[in-house]
RNA sequence: GGGGCCAUCGUCUAGGGGUUAGGACACCGCCCUUUCACGGCGGCAGCACGGGUUCAAAUCCCGUUGGCCCUACCA
């Protein structure tokens, strides 16, 4: 218990990065930070068929992008190069160094035993089991047949049949920081296979993936396995693995997963499932986090669940300060795309235009890289009531391109013969600041007997074609004199 | 089919024998306002069902129903 903490990821690279396994990522790193221990990113790539390195580029990226670096793992972008001292982290490269030298071991002490068995024979047995009503198990045939390495052969792994000192009442236990205790029979779990048959000249085929997590796990040192509610079932298989080996077992905690609006499992129909439509949409990182997890967790502040709107929008410090995994929900949450949109806009509310201009920045024409800094500070504060960095981006496309259309009953109603004289006169303005404008607003509102508010509508629909745009004095700013005079003599 | 997990407003949740069942998002209304927004105030809305136990059940027990996960020589 003393053992210090190390927490991991461990995707597999066959597609996007869904934000289900971001969520367990970030609990991940939010137990490690809080422990001030190490997480570990490790690349589960054994499904030859559909790992690829792009998939795996995809991951770091999307990882990276939503602030969760890793202290151990891959280099981005580089398979030759890894940060830690547990290395390779990609499963493929520890093929030969770790998983075979492990089961070779296993089969020395008895512990394994080669299995002659087909995969079609299996087939066969298991479909008359499910024909006859009955439970298919493999009936372990082959577990005393000796079988030498002469003829291609699975690895099964000897699961217990009868007493063991590890075993409570002959269950396996599993005592999980989220799910509480789960009782497994010994009985009803087969001896399953921990390497699959060989091709032709090889003594010991690629194991499967129970295998290589126990033997990472190990000798990564994780501390604390943060995983998926999926993987319930195979917890039991794997500890019975851990004592096999002789290998001491970590802390699990299996979070719930993420569903839908529907209560289906969460999936593409559901609409955005990978981190990177996030990021396209205009997320925020930070709000990406928090709303992920705030999915099935409550943080207590001195014992007590969180309970106002201002203790929601907890900041990264205060997330790892707070976590617990006993905080954390047994049932599965659906996600709520409504909670994200606020908690976007309230984050984006209290940033400082710094925070937010490199976010900000991809959604923007080439142009913004012109800008100075003042002008970008008044931009985005023009933008930060929005929703998204798409919706910020949106308030300021009167400023790249002057309008090519007018909406024309917006013009028919503001852009008046009793105003137009007044549009006249702004022309004439040069102080472009707040102060400035405001005092040249107020000398021509009063000449022309006008109200600000005529004044600005039909300004708005002159300069941006519709009756839209930020705080109208802003707007002038923004766009600066001669942009304004080019726009308004259009009308006059 | 078998095994496991779960069940409080539409959603995320607090509460875990006696509460007017609390909060947040969404939604609705009002106010503010130079547009759109922001903001402020208020409102609507819930213990899946059926049996127990108890003076008392959202809370404990059993059952039902429903949902999710697992049930591969995938991960």
């Amino acid at each position: 218990m003393s053992r210090p903490v190390v927490t991991r990821f461990a995707p597999s690279p066959t597609g996007m990065l869904h934000i289900g396994g971001v969520r367990t990522a970030l609990f991940c790193w939010l137990f490690a930070k809080k422990h001030g221990g190490t997480f570990i990113l490790r690349v589960e790539d054994t499904d030859l068929t559909r790992s690829t390195d792009d998939n795996i580029r995809i991951i770091e990226e999307g990882m990276a992008w939503c602030g969760l670096l890793w202290d151990e793992g891959p280099v981005v972008g580089d398979p030759a190069q890894w940060v830690g001292p547990h290395g390779p982290y990609r499963q493929m490269q520890r093929m030969d160094s770790h998983y075979k030298p492990a089961i070779q071991s296993l089969l020395d002490e008895g512990k394994a035993y080669r299995c002659r068995c087909t995969k079609e024979e299996l087939d066969e047995r298991r479909a008359a089991a499910d024909k006859a009503g009955k439970i298919f198990q493999y009936d372990r045939r082959c577990r005393e047949a000796g079988h030498d390495d002469t003829q291609p052969a699975a690895i099964r792994l000897k699961m217990p049949v009868g007493p063991e000192p590890w075993l409570e009442q002959g269950d396996i236990v599993l005592r999980d920081l989220i799910k509480g205790e789960l009782r497994f029979p010994a009985t009803s779990l087969d001896d399953w296979i921990i390497a699959r048959t060989a091709a032709a000249g090889e003594k010991v085929g690629t194991p499967t993936y129970n295998f290589c997590v126990v033997v990472d796990d190990t000798d990564m040192a994780v501390s604390h396995v943060i995983r998926g509610d999926d993987h319930v079932a195979n917890t039991p298989k794997q500890i019975a693995l851990y004592h096999a080996m002789g290998y001491e077992t970590p802390a699990f905690a299996h979070v719930p997963m993420i569903l839908g609006k529907d209560g289906a499992k969460l999936s593409k129909r559901h609409g955005a499932t990978s981190i990177t439509e996030y990021q396209q949409m205009g997320f925020l990182p930070s709000a990406v986090r928090l709303a992920l997890a705030r999915l099935s967790w409550t943080p207590k502040i001195d014992g007590r669940a969180i309970d106002t709107a201002a203790e929601e929008l907890l900041t990264d410090v205060q997330m790892i300060e707070l976590f617990d995994l006993g905080d954390i929900q047994k049932s599965p949450a659906r996600f709520d795309m409504d909670k994200l949109n606020w908690m976007n806009q309230k984050l984006i509310q209290r940033a400082t235009w710094q925070e937010i201009e490199p976010h900000f920045r991809p959604f923007l024409p080439e142009a913004w890289g012109g800008k100075s800094d003042d002008w970008k500070a008044k931009a985005i504060q023009c933008t930060q009531k929005g929703k998204s960095l798409v919706e910020m981006a949106g308030f300021l496309d009167f400023v790249w391109a002057a309008p090519t259309a007018f909406d024309e009953a917006a013009a028919a109603k503001f852009l008046t013969g009793a105003v137009k004289p007044a549009l006249a006169d702004l022309c004439v303005l040069t102080d472009y600041s707040h102060d400035g404008l405001e005092a040249g607003f107020n000398a021509i509102l009063e000449a022309h007997s006008l109200k600000l508010k005529d004044l600005a509508q039909a300004l708005r629909v002159a300069l941006c074609g519709k009756p839209v745009s930020p705080p109208i004095f802003d707007t002038l700013m923004l766009l600066g004199r001669d942009e304004v005079v080019a726009r308004i003599s259009k009308w006059l």
